[in-house]
DNA sequence: TGGCGGCTGTGAGCTCGCTCACACGCGTTC
DNA sequence: GAACGCGTGTGAGCGAGCTCACAGCCGCCA
């Protein structure tokens, strides 16, 4: 089937699979089936149990934590190949985190009782879950250490380029983000208020170091905007 | 040998090592070996290459970050059975945190070579793995929401509960932490100042809500301190 | 075409908790 | 016993960034 092409392509291009044999992604792939998802859209809540595995192909989703005020910090955020909800597929805990829909795209879902089946016959691929949740664990601890530590400016900085990373650069440097993100999207994943970023970023507008290219932002001043993330420098 | 019980006891009790067969114990014990450890010892730091993994028999160590104006955040500590360092064994990447010793006991370290060794022969030892790491990203994700969100308070309240844990409890519902514990190592563990949470110990003691005993803290009203976990607002 | 919902910009407070600057007690080491 | 190191207690002062309260814009749909 042409569906199956598409799929093992993805998953083939994903953080987790992308070390697998053939016949292990056809496998994976038939065992799972492929989805649209829309903005807004709830995948997962705190506390459902954990039925499934998710990769996206496209779009992007915000995995997060609320208080019970509403305020909301996002722990990562998944973009294609990006592939989450598979810590409650490995203990057996609900789920410890909501997972919204920031961006609509498509999705591929992977049953539970699959992904043990997967898990268990290959054992290539327990070391690719090993590898991404390390790296999982490694974003996370940074996360910690820059909430904690650095003030909403450079946390900003860090997040534009880690964003920017992906993005495309124009031929005078600049880096125009592969999306268009609220301020509010942003915000929550600073741990900042969206009104702060509003600030912030306006200020950067006004010293010309980053701009708007039909909804998008740009990165105008990319050195400028390094010697602000990097301001706090913690050795590595 | 009499040091291999010992041993075995220890990884049999330890998070990662605890569904494995008597023979891989055997296996990994040999392999391995103790040492002791004194307080104030950094086992390993940021940017260090990883060839080793550990194991606490006794005493705590301190897993944290550091900005390069020496402020400093503690990711996890390490009691007895806690694993750690198996990050960079797994991934390849250098330490992406510093371990220190706060309570001085003993240490079992594998080698690399003796971990690689294990994950490859024995299946059970990476579906152990994946569990150790899953725990540890919820438990940093949980870090991430109470930094970000809680107030200093509610953030003391909640770890306290967490050491409390494992201290004993006396006949009238008291709580005696399982060891002592530095207001500034509290202070590492919650992102706060050494004076804030001097401060807010210094209050509840005036509120009755907790004591000392032989320099560990006791939790003497523990439905109060719940609830100040909970909700972060409420009268002061 | 008017109204409504979502995103953005900006100012005015206010407050938590950080830094700084001490003072005290206790255990070790000369 | 003096002199340190280290943990602790406490107050003054200050500032980043939060909340609150609007106002302007745009796109969408009835």
């Amino acid at each position: 089937m042409t569906e199956d092409a598409d799929l093992i392509d993805l998953l083939g291009a994903s953080d987790m699979f992308e070390a697998l044999s053939p016949e292990a992604l056809a496998l994976i792939a038939s065992n799972g089936r492929k989805r649209a998802m829309k903005r807004g859209e709830v995948l997962f809540s705190v506390g459902d149990p954990g039925d499934a595995l998710f990769a996206v192909c496209s779009g992007r989703v915000l995995l997060s934590r609320f208080t019970s005020e509403g305020k909301e910090i996002a722990l990562a955020a998944m973009e294609r190949g990006g592939v989450f909800g598979e810590l409650s597929l490995i203990d057996g805990e609900p789920r410890s985190a909501d997972a919204a829909v920031v961006e609509a795209g498509e999705l591929f879902v992977l049953s539970r009782a699959a992904f043990r089946q997967a898990l268990e016959t290959d054992v290539s691929i327990s070391m690719a879950m090993l590898e991404v949740l390390s790296r999982r664990l490694r974003v996370t601890n940074r996360l910690v250490e820059s909430v904690s530590f650095l003030e909403l400016g450079p946390r900003l900085a860090r997040l534009l380029l880690a964003i920017a990373a992906s993005g495309t650069t124009t031929e005078d440097g600049e880096i125009v983000l592969p999306a268009r993100y609220t301020q509010s999207e942003l915000a929550k994943r600073i741990a900042a208020s969206r009104e702060s970023v509003s600030k912030q970023i306006a200020q950067w507008s006004r010293d010309g170091v980053i701009g708007q290219r039909d909804g998008k932002i740009v990165l105008i001043d990319v050195d400028r905007i390094n010697e602000w993330a990097d301001d706090m420098e913690l050795e590595l």
